[in-house]
DNA sequence: GCTGGGCTCACCCGATTGGGGGATTTTAAT
DNA sequence: ATTAAAATCCCCCAATCGGGTGAGCCCAGC
């Protein structure tokens, strides 16, 4: 859609910064980066703290990070460089396939996510992609994010009948409201917000406000 | 990463379902698959109930789904397959770019996202992707898709400071807890828990355990 | 026309919660 | 060694909450 940004779009090379741990591979990576005759590697940390402070410098349009750094993982650098480079896109890499880590980098701000066995077309590919403001990942990536939208939904049971009323009340519950201040905002008499609360706990099966909102808002996450 | 499934992996073309409202992009769309040499296209409904007779008896091994349809919608039709073709992957078309759709779309169980104007080539390399467990979907959707992983952060305040035991009621609290329950979890008198949760509504600025519950939550799902 | 469900409100009662004081001990930092 | 912060526990008190029971009112469907 948009344009690759930064450098007055002419024939400047994209400058790409690298965070990445073992220096065999951060050293070929940044060799093949800057082998791309429309890319350079401008940055090359083997640690988050030095990635932290190096990074920002060096303006750069686009950083790789690996994922697994010692002491502050990079997914805890990609949050803070975020903070300071809002706009900068960030591509993970990692060599193995854990789950859990693909989410907490996306919710970290990540904009993409590759393994790091991608071939230098796909590594280019990627970088542009992400520039022109896509989020590259490989299939298998793909497949698990998408995996994350359709997770565990053994929920075949009927899906709770709250009145209007009733409804209304837990909305309000959720926005963490007491019983008067609900009676107040529904210009009712306490005693029937206390009743129908009382509807909503039989029909969820909770026995608290607090049990209520937290399966209601579970629920709205799904 | 496993082979494409079904057809003996020999060298039978490879089946494809669509189902398309409109006639003229149904008849190409259907025209097109076949031109490939190694697919064909085996089912092309017009509608969501049409779809749910007829596709699961053309075993494709992928289903082509657009996202509008008449009286039941792409989504809802795609939830319906999926309970009975939960192997065969779905990907969704559509011509638009709606933020919502592509959630919903993703929550009823479809694997892919395409939008409509998609070139033959891509078209066919989705369908591999797919059928090779990937999660096709172009730049513009992927980068909606991991946008939502970052949504809303103009959080730039100071991060709380909860102690351990403050951060471990509050979470108990999220469970849906009594302080009682809380005290017994953690082997504490009932007034501990009550002094702890008084520090943390302190720094929480609430003043209620359904408030800190809520507060918390929502930051969680950032 | 009757019935049932939803909506409204009321009263009672015991348990829980929130807010206000403390006090003591352990742990960490200076 | 001194100090500060954290963690533990206690008591009091008023307000709120959860559960039970019951009672009118209105509207839609049979």
């Amino acid at each position: 859609m948009t344009a690759v940004p930064s450098p007055a779009d002419g024939q400047l090379p994209l400058r790409v910064a690298l965070v990445e741990d073992q220096r065999a591979t951060r050293e070929s990576w940044s060799r093949l980066i800057s082998s791309f005759s429309d890319f350079t590697c401008v940055c090359a940390c083997a640690t988050a703290e030095e990635a932290l402070l190096l990074v920002p410098q060096s303006k750069p349009n686009v950083i790789l990070m690996d994922i697994f750094l010692p002491r502050m993982s990079g997914i805890e650098c990609t949050a803070r460089l975020k903070a300071v480079l809002p706009k900068v896109p960030i591509v993970m890499l990692t060599a193995s396939d854990e789950d859990e880590t693909v989410f907490q980098a996306l919710q970290a701000g990540a904009n993409g996510y590759l393994l790091k066995r991608t071939e230098p077309a796909a590594l280019r590919a990627a970088l542009l992609d992400v520039l022109n403001g896509g989020a590259p990942m490989t299939s298998e990536v793909a497949r698990r994010v998408i995996d994350s939208f359709h997770t565990k939904k053994p929920n075949r049971e009927k899906p709770i009948n709250l009145t209007a009323r009733e409804e209304e009340t837990l909305v309000l519950l959720t926005k963490g409201y007491s019983n008067k201040e609900i009676a107040e905002h529904q210009n009712l008499s306490i005693e029937t917000v206390r009743s129908h609360l009382k509807n909503v706990y039989e029909k969820l099966h909770v026995r608290s406000r607090t049990e209520a909102v937290v399966n209601y808002l579970s629920k709205q996450k799904e």
